[in-house]
DNA sequence: GTAGGGTTAG
């Protein structure tokens, strides 16, 4: 056995490189050759790196330690067993350091059980032993066990206390972390320390319990901790995180000797409260700074919405060759996402390729998402699919971009996708994936998903519940969506915003206001989007000078600033009732100009109630904002077209053709045993066609007798009469309706989703279909939702 | 177990 150095070079999970040199000593327990180690076990090549195992340590309880210090981790858990195994064959007796270390890896690796056994065959074990099995017990949770444990030690130092405390402050267990704490205090052999401390501050911040916070100060104060970075960092953090700003400033002047650290924090605290000038002043004052002190002011001007000041500090950094990591590309592909701005993007992205980091998950995952929010969803997909290795953020980054970008089957289908690969998802992927479904209006998959978040407890999360009470609104089943409500042990601001414009996409006027003034009794403050819910319940129900009302007590009470989406309600809500002068003064005096959205509302309503002075007028911005959108054209052809001018109408219709603007087709779907049916007006391919036809011939003949008339204003195009009633008889959404009332049973209602607006006529013939037929039929077009019944529409014929 | 990044819900 020759005397040498065993060198072992470890990567960290965080990603940073340590290398860890284990002293020569002389071995006294040496049975198997090390060269047998690797051929039982070849994963001991890959964790010890390229280092040979000829090259032995003397000691070989210290070279298991050192091994076993590579497998401490949650994903090697197979290796550490088959470790385990190996040092129960090669050594005997095992000493109780080695022991401490095997209980120590398990620990590490969230195998607690294994901890204990091993434990339990100690000779003789002590402190450091059964700190050990604590230690397991408290960072997995096992709560009771960690009880049992720490209650039954002959002896407890400041190590066992602080396990005990951080168990149950980082397990659900509030009330009995700050009693351990007290507790702890009251114990003369067990002095607080900076751990104790810093697990202390860090749970207050977790809680915005600015008073244990303070109280926590005052005991630093008392043992003297308050000067050392060690603490006085944590602190400052805390401080800056429960909003006590003055105070983190305080203790930040009060440090001697501060360290990069120290400042580190200060400029985070001060970001994260908006105080971007004092937070530049800092950055300036610093005499040296590192990689994060720059990523920090990357992503904290980026959160304050400064994404362009944020790209210039990236050049900066760029320019004076500070080292750029993962963390500074994760920060600096969040700005150009902040700012739609794809070529910056895909600059960053090129130097990304140049320092290899696109291999990076943390950095992919980053891509990922920043292609999504530029719009560029197929770069996004491009990236996701190169990725060597995928972490759940990577799935569900990739998810939100499908979701965000309109693509809701792409979606559900990574979902699956992810699944298949064995991925289970967490709060955020089920949370993204009903969001989409919602977007689909899919009630089957939906509340499939709802199971989903009941078996795998998903549940709990609002961001999941909410997302739920969310999709149902959004599939028309508002009692299902008013029920999960009720059920919620929290609600927040979003919950009652999802009820609020569930409510309202439904039409139903007086619940959706009666509930946002409970949601007001009840302390819970409004946002913008909850008064979009409002204003446009407020529009579909005819009720203008309540949605008035609301409009300037959103800004004079609630202090919010209405941005384009308000003013579009407001458009919609003067505009819709026919009060259109007053809708011209209104936008006149806007502060802004209407967005597309806007203009396109103005012009419904102008055909509407046929003004064909202010809808030119609409029309004209409409085409200078957005001259591919289809919109402005098919609304003002159909306009011509209501009016009988032909002429306008072709010359729209070439004004289309030539600049390439096509009109989205309108169709309509239903699904019937897990299978969806789509159709189109022009589709004559479809199998049962014949049979939809003769139901839809059958219903006709009835509907006449009860007092259907054609409403041949909503047929655009220049034919005859007979023409015109074939084409009417034929739209999309009735050839659903039919289809559903040949295969769908009787007992259930009849669902169809269509992706244009429903037109006057069906809407109509959808009413006295309802009743005829004596069944409920629920249509959801692309803004809201009509439910027929027995002759009546849940809009009550407003829309 | 002192500081920085990437993913959710209305």
């Amino acid at each position: 056995m020759t005397r040498s150095t065993y060198h072992i070079l470890s990567k960290a999970r965080s990603g940073k490189v340590f290398s860890n040199r284990i002293k020569p000593t002389i071995s006294r327990f040496h049975i198997c050759p090390p060269h047998t180690c690797i051929k039982t076990l070849p994963f001991l090549n890959d964790l010890a790196g390229s280092t040979p195992f000829s090259a032995m340590p003397s000691s070989v309880s210290n070279h298991y330690a050192s091994l076993l210090k590579l497998c401490s981790q949650p994903n090697k858990q197979s290796h550490l067993k088959k470790l385990h195994c190996l040092i129960l064959k090669t050594i005997n007796p095992i000493d109780t350091f080695l022991y401490n270390t095997l209980i120590a890896s398990y620990s590490n690796a969230a195998l607690p059980e294994h901890a204990r056994r091993v434990f339990d065959q100690i000779p003789q074990p002590n402190l450091f032993s059964r700190n050990a099995v604590l230690s397991a017990y408290s960072k997995s949770g096992c709560l009771s066990e960690m009880e049992q444990m720490f209650d039954s030690m002959p002896e407890r130092d400041c190590v066992s206390w602080n396990s005990l405390v951080s168990g149950f402050a980082g397990h659900g267990s509030p009330k009995k972390a700050v009693e351990a704490y007290r507790a702890m205090l009251r114990e003369a052999q067990a002095a607080p320390n900076r751990i104790t401390f810093s697990t202390m501050l860090i749970f207050s911040s977790a809680r915005s319990s600015s008073d244990l916070g303070r109280q926590i100060h005052c005991q630093i104060i008392k043992y003297g901790f308050e000067r050392y970075v060690f603490v006085g960092s944590p602190l400052v953090d805390m401080y800056s995180k429960v909003g006590l700003l003055g105070e983190a400033r305080q203790v930040f002047e009060w440090m001697e000797e501060k360290n990069l650290v120290v400042y580190n924090t200060m400029i985070t605290g001060l970001l994260r409260c908006g105080m971007v000038e004092d937070s530049k002043q800092l950055f300036r004052e610093m005499s040296e700074r590192d990689s994060i002190s720059w990523t920090t002011m990357v992503t904290g001007l980026t959160q304050n919405g400064l994404e362009l000041e944020a790209l210039g500090f990236f050049r900066d950094m760029r320019a004076q060759d500070v080292g750029i990591d993962q963390y500074t590309f994760g920060s600096v592909l969040t700005a150009c996402g902040g700012l739609s701005a794809l070529e910056q993007g895909k600059q960053v992205h090129a130097y990304i390729i140049r320092t290899h980091y696109d291999n990076n998950v943390f950095v992919g995952s980053a891509l990922v998402d920043m292609y999504s929010k530029c719009r560029s969803v197929r770069l996004a997909e491009l990236v996701f699919r190169r990725m060597a290795f995928k972490n759940i953020v990577s799935w569900t980054a990739m998810l939100v971009g499908y979701g965000q970008n309109g693509c809701s089957e792409e979606a559900m289908q990574i979902f699956c996708e992810m699944q298949r690969n064995g991925i289970e998802p967490d709060d955020f992927t089920l949370g993204s994936v009903i969001s989409s479904c919602a977007n689909l209006a899919s009630l089957e998959e939906g509340a499939q998903f709802h199971c989903q978040a009941l078996v795998s407890g998903l549940i709990s999360f609002i961001t999941v519940s909410n997302a739920i009470v969310t999709l149902y609104g959004k599939c028309g089943s508002i009692e299902d969506s008013h029920r999960l409500f009720n059920e919620m042990q929290i609600r927040d601001q979003v919950s009652w915003t999802a009820l609020v414009s569930g409510y309202a996409q439904f039409g139903k006027a007086k619940e959706t206001i009666e509930l946002f003034e409970k949601m007001l009794i009840e302390g819970v403050n409004p946002d913008g989007i909850t008064f979009i819910g409002v204003l446009s319940a407020c529009s579909r129900a005819g009720l203008v000078e309540k949605g008035y009302s609301y409009f300037n007590s959103m800004v004079e009470d609630h202090g919010i600033t209405p941005i384009a989406d308000h003013y579009t309600c407001m458009i919609d809500l003067l505009s819709r009732a026919g009060r259109l002068k007053e809708t011209e003064d209104f936008i006149k005096q806007m502060p802004c100009h209407p967005d597309a959205i806007g203009w396109a509302t103005l012009l419904s309503s102008c055909r509407v109630h046929g003004n064909m002075e202010l809808g030119k007028w609409a029309a004209e911005n409409l085409l200078e904002l957005d001259p591919q959108s289809p919109a402005s054209y098919v609304l003002l052809s159909n306009m011509y077209a209501a009016r009988g001018k032909w002429d306008e109408v072709a010359q729209l219709r070439r004004g289309m053709k030539d600049r390439r603007v096509r009109k989205e087709p309108g169709c309509s779907w239903i699904k019937y045993k897990n299978k969806v049916y789509i159709f189109s007006a022009d589709d004559q391919s479809h199998p049962y066609l014949e049979r939809i036809y003769a139901e839809l011939e059958k219903l006709h003949l009835k509907m006449v007798e009860e007092g259907y008339k054609p409403d041949m204003s909503s047929v655009l195009h220049d034919v005859g009469e007979a023409e015109k009633m074939n084409m009417l008889s034929h739209h999309s959404e009735k050839l659903a309706i039919a289809f559903g009332l040949i295969f769908i049973p009787r007992e259930l209602p009849i669902r169809v989703v269509k992706n244009l607006r429903v037109c006057g006529d069906c809407h109509n013939a959808t009413k006295f279909i309802s009743k005829i037929v004596d069944r409920e039929i629920l249509v959801r077009d692309a803004v809201r939702f009509h439910k027929f019944s027995n002759g009546v529409c849940s809009c009550g014929d407003f829309w």
